[in-house]
DNA sequence: GCGACCATGTAATCTGTTACATGATTAC
DNA sequence: GTAATCATGTAACAGATTACATGGTCGC
């Protein structure tokens, strides 16, 4: 899914503006499966625009000056129910994780640095789950919304728990010292 | 995480050719949390051949001649090691999903599109399930690699059971035919 | 006044994906 | 003999990440 339609995404819920729409990547309703960062976002916004599939709100004078408002337009609509219903270019997408791939080598690594990964990634953990309770709390809430916040929240629960149930295990069948052991 | 390393990584635990390498991505042990094509794993091999970090074995007669088997040397091992073992860039990258993304906007879609979805989705599921166990099954794992399947397996599952168990919730809320709705 | 946050954008670089192009071996 | 699988690679293109560059507003 590229840069273009997930902006386009975002936007087809309410106007928004480059800032906004990373801010719904990193802590808003998208957070837990998708992102783009400005680099992305901006040419992107351009690009939507130019391909008239959003538009800029006319300014109006309580915002401020260089503040661009983007709003999709009828055809952005259009545009986006058509990527969405596309045959799917699939991919499996679940877990393409950098942790999974460090601990798969545990064997390789300093036991504290194993903690300490273990550590980032329980925080992280609680940080996702936190922003997925607070958009459960909102009264407003389409069912397809609904329906990824509590998976996302059922996944990450469970992953918790797992970390929680199994370090021990992992750390009782690696050395404590070893770091560039075969 | 880049191809070279990720070459590197399945290097470490036993010779390969790009083919091999392609295929622990495609049905191995690495194949539920990363991933790499052709067009990423031979230009890496190269380069990783080029830094001395792997070394293609002599050619033996029992081998095709155009085969190409590597193996990693120590420098590659410390190199995997100090790429294991460094500060983390981090990123969320479990679920980054564009399944998810689809499902999230299921009111700009028709059910039956969003159906079809979730049966190939489950489908997916099953065969991660499937590879799995049979990792599983092996004598010989390191914990970090059972450690890693096993997460695999207990994350996979309760995606599973989530879809199993909420998609019917999802269809009553939203209507049969609608596909362009705002 | 200062730090945190809002806000936009560009440019270089890196890297991955896709399609193409080729051919050998194995099992039926 | 023919289809599936093994096996290697290149080239063009699309795309993202990172760092850079700039400046306004708000609360304390």
């Amino acid at each position: 899914m590229d840069a273009k339609t997930l902006c386009l995404g975002v936007l087809s819920r309410e106007p928004a503006t480059g800032y906004d729409i990373r801010k719904a990547f990193q802590n808003g309703p998208f957070s837990h499966f998708c992102g783009a960062g400005f680099g992305s976002i901006y040419p992107a916004l351009r690009k939507l625009s130019e391909d008239g599939l959003i538009e800029e709100c006319p300014s109006s004078p309580d915002v401020r000056e260089n503040k661009k408002i983007f709003s999709i337009t009828p055809a952005g609509r259009k545009a986006l129910c058509d990527e969405l219903a596309n045959p799917a270019p699939l991919g499996f997408e679940i877990m393409r994780s950098e942790f999974m791939f460090r601990v798969f080598f545990a064997h390789m690594m300093p036991q504290d640095r194993i903690q300490a990964l273990f550590n980032e990634r329980k925080a992280l953990y609680h940080d996702k789950l936190d922003i997925i309770d607070n958009l459960l709390k909102k009264n407003s809430i389409l069912p397809g919304e609904k329906f990824i916040a509590e998976m996302g929240k059922t996944l990450i629960t469970a992953a918790l728990q797992f970390l929680e149930k199994n370090t021990e295990t992992l750390f009782a069948l690696t050395s404590p010292e070893i770091g560039q052991q075969p």
